[in-house]
RNA sequence: GCCCCAGUAGCCCAAUGGCAGAGGCACCAGACUUAAAAUCUGUUCAGUGUCGGUUCGAGUCCGACCUGGGGUACCA
C-alpha cells in the first residue's frame, strides 16, 4: 500500500510527487486553495480511513447477530472462498455484492447473520505441497491468513467469531459424522463401475466434474476405469430435487433452475421387457429397455445393447464373439469426446441373437453398438428408425428396415433420412392404429401391463454422486473394512479420523491409490465391531461434501457435541440471501440441496431447501475476456485497492451494472467512483447545522428529493438494482451540493438531512467513506447500525405535475395540472388544447383515454 | 441440435405498457487560476438488433429471425 501522499504541509506545495499523485488518481484533492498547506482535514484520504476504522469497528462488534428474538432474523451468505492465494477481482465483486445484501438487511432492521469461512480441502493445496516438498496445510493456512487479512481490509461486515475451515479436524469430524449417518441410512454405498478417471490427477471424478469430457480441475481428457468406489445415492432424491424447485421459482435465477432441471433430466416413458430367444449355446434371456415412445413399438425393427456391457458379452453367440471383442477394443480406444460426437458414423456389430417384440411377436436382430449408453436406462434399447434419428442413422449404415408407424404428414424417413419425431396418427400398429400419440402411449402401456411385459416408468439422467477420491488433502472416509463384519462405520466417539500427519512432498504424489494407503500404522486398526484386525478406508471425500453443509455449521460453529444445533439452525435457516457465482449452478447447489433433504429426513432440520433466494453475480472481465494468465489480462486486486481505495473499488464493482451482469474492468472508471466518494465526503465540511436539528424547517425542495430517494431505495434494493441505488445517491449528492452552493446554504436543516441520508445509504457500498463522513457530521461511529430517516409521505406529494396530451399515441401538448385533478377535468382541459384541435383538424373523436394526472390520449375517428 | 440469458447514445447503464434518459465514463465549453490540475456549472449525442403482431399507446407483451454469451448434448 502506498500510504497517504498528501501528508501535512505537502498538498498544494511544489512537492512534485504529491502533485503527480493528484494528477494520476484525481481524487486526493484540496477543496479550496486557501486550505492548501493546512493539515488536510478537507482532503479525501482513503488510506488514512482504511488505517483507522477497522479497529474501531472491531470494538463495536456491530456484525454479531443478537439472536435474542428482538428482531427478525436474516441469514445472508456468500459462497465461501477456496484459499488459492490472495483475493482476486472476482472475489472483490462477489463479496461486495454479498456485503451490500448484508448491510441492507441491517439497515432494514433485521438481526443479520453474515459469516465467513474457508473451503480449505482440495487438490491445489496438495499439488503445491508436492511442488515445494511441503505439507498441504502450510500452503492452505498461509493463504487463509492472507485472504482473511484482505477481507478485513475490504471491510466485509462479517461476524469473524464464526470463522470455520473445512480442513480443521473440528470441522471434518462432523463431515465424517454426517457420512456415517448417510451410510447407516443406505445413502452411502460402494460399487464397481466404470468411472471417470483423470490420468493427470490420478483420481476419479464425479459426473458433474467432467466438463466436455475433460477434468474440471486440470483440463486433462478423462478416461474410463473400472473401480470400486463410494457413492451417495442422490438418485433416490431426483424427484424431490426436481419437485422442490417450485419453492425456488422466482427467487433463484431462471437459468440456474433450468440447468438443474436439465441435469436431473426427468423423462417419462415405459419399461418394456423383450425376450431374447435362445440360440445355439446361449439360453433365452429377458432384457428390459426404457423408451419414451412405447407408442412406436410396432415400428421397432432392431434391438441394440451397449457394446461395453457385460450384457453384450452374455448375449453374443460363439460365431460373433470375436467380432464383438474386436469392436469393444476399438471403442475403448476412442476418447470420450469422439465417442459422444453425434457427427460420427454409427458403428456396431450383430450379436447373432433375436429379441421378441412383446406386442406383435416380431423377431428383431440384436446389435451391440456404442451409441447406446451403458449407464442410462437399462443399457439396451428398442430401435425405431422411422421416428428416432440415431436409430435411423444406424439402420441406414447397416441396411436395416425402416417402418413408419406414426403419420406426421412429413415425407417417408426411409427416403429422406430424417426421422419424424413429432405428433401424428398411428398406422401399421395393430390396435394402436388410428390413435394419436398421447392416446397410443397410454394404450401401449396398458397392453404391456396386461401382458406383464412392461409398465410406465420415469427415468432420470442424474447419476449417483461418486464421492471417493484417491488423494490426501480431504476428509478421510470414516469406514473400517473388516474381513468378518464388512464395512463398519467408525463409532462417533472415535471421530474425527484425522489425516496421518507425516506425509509431505513426493509422498503425496498421485499413484492411482490414495497416499493414505501407504501409511500402514494408520491403515491397520482393529474392527470396532468384532475387535479383529481390520483396515481403514484410504480414500478421502470429494471436497463438495465439505461444502454441502458448511452453511449449517456457521450457525453453531463451535458446538462440540453435534455438527449443528437443530433448534438454532431451524431459527436461522434457510439462508435468506445466498450470493455466489453461476459456476456452482449444478455442483455445489445441487449437492447442498440433496444434503438438506437427507438431513430433513433424518429429523435434523425442519426445512427442505437450504437457500431460499439466490443471487449470481457476473464475472469480472478485462477487455471483453475473462482474466487469465495465458491472456495476460489479469488485474491485480491489491494494486487497484492501493491506487483507488477499497471504497472506490467496491463502488465501481456495484455501480458498473446490475449484479448478474459481467463487469468489464476496461469499461469502468474506479477513478470516477473515487471522485464521487470525495464529492460526497466533502459535503461533511459544508453542513453547518448541529446534529439533531429539526429537519421539518428545512428547504422543501431538497427535503422532497431526500424523501423520494428514501421511498424508492427499498424497492430498488429488493429487486437487487444496486447500481440504480448508487445513481440515486449521486443524484442526491448533486442536489445537496447545489443547495449548499446556490440554494438555501449549508446551514439549512434539509442539507443535514440529505447528507445524513446519503451517508447511511452510502455505508452499504463504501463503508470507510460513510463512517468518516458520519463522524464529520458530528455522530459517534457506527453508521452501519444507524437508522434511516422515516419517509414522510407529504413530502412526496408534488404541487403540480405535467400532464402529457397525446393524439394517437404521439405527444402533442403538455399541461401543468394539480396532482389530484379528476379524469373529467383533465379530459376537458386536453380537449380544449389548441394544439390538439390543430392536429385533429376537424376530425371527430373516437375515444379519449385518461390516466390522471399524467396522461391523456385522444384517438380520432 | 435442444434449453436459458442479453441486445437502448462513442462506452457502462436507467426507464410499474404512457414524454426514450435517472446516474456515470469520455468529449467539448464556461467559471475559478498567472497557468495547469482539482473543483463547480453547462452543452452535445440514440428512437431502443431485424421483421411482423397485440394495444388508444410497445424499449417493455407475443411470434419468427439475426448477433453475442452461457448451459447441455448419441439420455432412447
Amino acid at each position: 500500500m502506498s500510504g497517504p501522499v498528501t501528508g501535512a504541509g505537502q498538498a498544494g506545495t511544489e512537492n512534485d510527487e504529491a502533485i503527480a499523485q493528484n494528477d494520476r488518481t484525481g481524487f486526493k484533492t484540496v477543496s479550496t486553495p486557501s486550505e492548501a498547506g493546512q493539515p488536510d482535514e478537507n482532503t479525501y484520504d482513503f488510506a488514512a480511513m482504511e488505517a483507522r476504522w477497522p479497529a474501531v469497528w472491531d470494538g463495536l462488534e456491530s456484525f454479531k447477530p443478537l439472536d435474542d428474538g428482538s428482531r427478525e432474523r436474516r441469514y445472508v451468505l456468500d459462497m465461501f472462498p477456496y484459499p488459492s492465494g490472495d483475493l482476486h477481482m472476482g472475489h472483490a465483486e462477489a463479496f461486495a455484492m454479498g456485503d451490500v445484501a448484508a448491510r441492507w438487511s441491517r439497515l432494514q432492521g433485521f438481526d443479520v447473520l453474515h459469516p465467513i469461512g474457508w473451503d480449505s480441502f482440495g487438490l491445489p493445496a496438495e499439488n503445491a505441497a508436492i511442488k515445494r516438498n511441503a505439507h498441504p496445510a502450510e500452503w492452505t493456512y498461509a493463504n487463509i491468513d492472507t485472504q482473511a487479512h484482505s477481507f478485513k481490509r475490504y471491510a466485509i461486515s462479517a461476524d469473524w467469531s464464526r470463522r470455520i475451515h473445512t480442513s480443521d479436524p473440528e470441522y471434518y469430524r462432523w463431515t465424517q459424522w454426517l457420512f456415517t449417518r448417510f451410510f447407516n441410512k443406505g445413502l452411502a454405498y460402494r460399487k464397481n463401475s466404470p468411472v471417470n478417471w483423470c490420468p493427470k490427477d490420478q483420481t476419479v471424478l464425479s459426473n458433474e466434474q467432467v466438463i466436455n469430457g475433460a477434468c474440471d480441475r486440470c483440463g486433462t481428457m478423462v478416461t474410463k476405469k473400472d473401480l470400486n468406489q463410494w457413492y451417495f445415492k442422490i438418485t433416490d432424491y431426483a424427484d424431490r430435487l426436481l419437485q422442490d424447485m417450485d419453492q425456488l421459482k422466482g427467487h433463484w435465477p431462471e437459468r440456474v433452475l433450468a440447468m438443474q432441471r436439465n441435469w436431473i433430466g426427468r423423462s417419462e416413458g415405459a419399461t418394456v421387457r423383450f425376450t431374447i430367444e435362445a440360440a445355439d449355446d446361449r439360453p433365452a434371456h429377458d432384457v428390459p429397455v426404457f423408451t419414451t415412445r412405447p407408442d412406436t413399438l410396432y415400428g421397432a425393427t432392431f434391438f441394440v445393447v451397449a457394446a461395453d456391457t457385460q450384457l453384450a458379452l452374455d448375449l453374443v453367440t460363439a460365431e460373433h464373439r470375436s467380432a464383438l471383442e474386436e469392436y469393444r477394443e476399438q471403442v475403448k480406444k476412442l476418447s470420450e469426446i469422439e465417442r459422444q460426437s453425434t457427427e460420427r458414423e454409427k458403428t456396431g456389430v450383430f450379436t447373432g441373437r433375436y429379441a421378441v417384440n412383446p406386442l406383435n411377436g416380431e423377431k428383431l436382430p440384436v446389435w451391440a453398438a456404442d451409441y447406446v449408453l451403458a449407464d442410462y436406462g437399462t443399457g439396451a434399447i428398442m430401435a425405431v428408425p422411422a421416428h428416432d434419428q440415431r436409430d435411423l442413422d444406424f439402420a441406414r449404415a447397416f441396411d436395416l428396415p425402416v417402418r413408419t408407424v406414426v403419420d406426421t404428414g412429413a415425407e417417408d424417413p426411409a427416403v429422406t433420412g430424417t426421422a419424424t419425431a413429432g405428433e401424428g396418427v398411428l398406422v401399421n400398429s395393430g390396435e394402436l392404429s388410428g390413435l394419436d400419440k398421447p392416446a397410443a402411449i397410454a394404450r401401449a402401456v396398458e397392453l404391456l401391463g396386461a401382458q406383464g411385459t412392461g409398465e410406465g416408468t420415469v427415468n432420470f439422467r442424474l447419476r449417483d454422486w461418486l464421492l471417493s477420491r484417491q488423494r490426501y488433502w480431504g476428509t478421510p472416509i470414516p469406514i473400517i473394512h473388516c474381513a468378518t463384519c464388512g464395512e463398519v462405520p467408525v463409532p462417533d466417539e472415535q471421530l474425527p479420523v484425522t489425516l496421518p500427519e507425516g506425509l509431505h512432498g513426493n509422498q503425496l504424489k498421485p499413484r492411482g491409490v490414495s497416499p493414505l494407503a501407504a501409511v500402514e500404522d494408520w491403515v491397520n486398526v482393529s474392527c470396532p465391531s468384532c475387535g479383529g484386525p481390520a483396515k481403514r478406508d484410504t480414500d478421502t471425500m470429494d471436497t463438495f461434501v465439505d461444502s454441502s453443509w458448511y452453511f449449517l455449521r456457521f450457525i453453531t460453529p463451535h458446538l462440540e457435541t453435534a455438527p449443528f444445533d437443530t433448534d438454532a439452525v431451524n431459527r436461522w435457516m434457510p439462508v435468506g440471501q445466498y450470493v455466489g457465482g453461476v459456476e456452482h449452478a449444478i455442483l455445489h447447489l445441487l449437492y447442498s440441496r440433496f444434503f438438506t433433504k437427507v438431513l430433513f429426513d433424518l429429523g435434523l432440520v425442519n426445512f427442505t431447501e437450504p437457500f431460499s433466494s439466490l443471487l449470481n453475480q457476473g464475472q469480472v472481465l478485462n477487455g471483453g475476456k475473462a482474466m487469465s494468465k495465458s491472456l495476460g489480462n489479469g488485474v491485480d486486486l491489491g494494486e487497484q485497492l492501493d491506487k483507488f481505495g477499497v471504497d472506490a473499488v467496491r463502488l465501481t464493482m456495484i455501480f458498473a451494472s446490475p449484479p448478474e451482469d459481467d463487469v468489464d474492468w476496461a469499461d469502468v472508471s474506479p477513478s470516477g467512483s473515487a471522485k464521487f466518494l470525495a464529492r460526497a465526503w466533502r459535503l461533511g465540511a459544508d453542513v453547518t447545522s448541529a446534529p439533531g436539528v429539526d429537519f421539518a424547517a428545512g428547504d422543501r425542495a431538497l427535503r422532497a428529493a431526500t424523501h423520494r430517494t428514501l421511498a424508492d431505495v427499498p424497492e430498488l434494493m429488493g429487486a437487487s438494482k444496486f447500481n440504480v441505488v448508487i445513481a440515486r445517491l449521486m443524484e442526491l449528492v448533486n442536489a445537496t451540493r447545489k443547495a449548499i452552493d446556490s440554494g438555501p446554504g449549508g446551514s439549512d436543516p434539509a442539507v443535514r438531512e440529505a447528507a445524513e441520508t446519503v451517508t447511511v445509504l452510502l455505508g452499504m457500498f463504501a463503508p470507510y467513506t460513510a463512517e468518516d463522513l458520519w463522524e464529520r457530521l458530528g455522530h459517534t461511529p457506527g453508521v452501519a447500525t444507524a437508522a434511516l430517516p422515516a419517509v414522510e409521505q407529504d413530502l412526496l406529494a408534488q404541487e403540480s405535475v405535467v400532464a402529457v396530451v397525446q393524439v394517437q399515441g404521439k405527444v402533442r401538448d403538455r399541461l401543468t395540472v394539480s396532482p389530484d385533478i379528476t379524469e373529467d377535468e383533465l379530459r376537458a382541459l386536453a380537449l380544449a388544447s389548441e394544439q390538439v384541435s390543430r392536429i385533429l383538424d376537424g376530425r371527430g373523436i373516437r375515444t379519449v383515454i385518461v390516466r390522471a394526472p399524467k396522461l391523456v390520449n385522444i384517438v380520432p375517428s
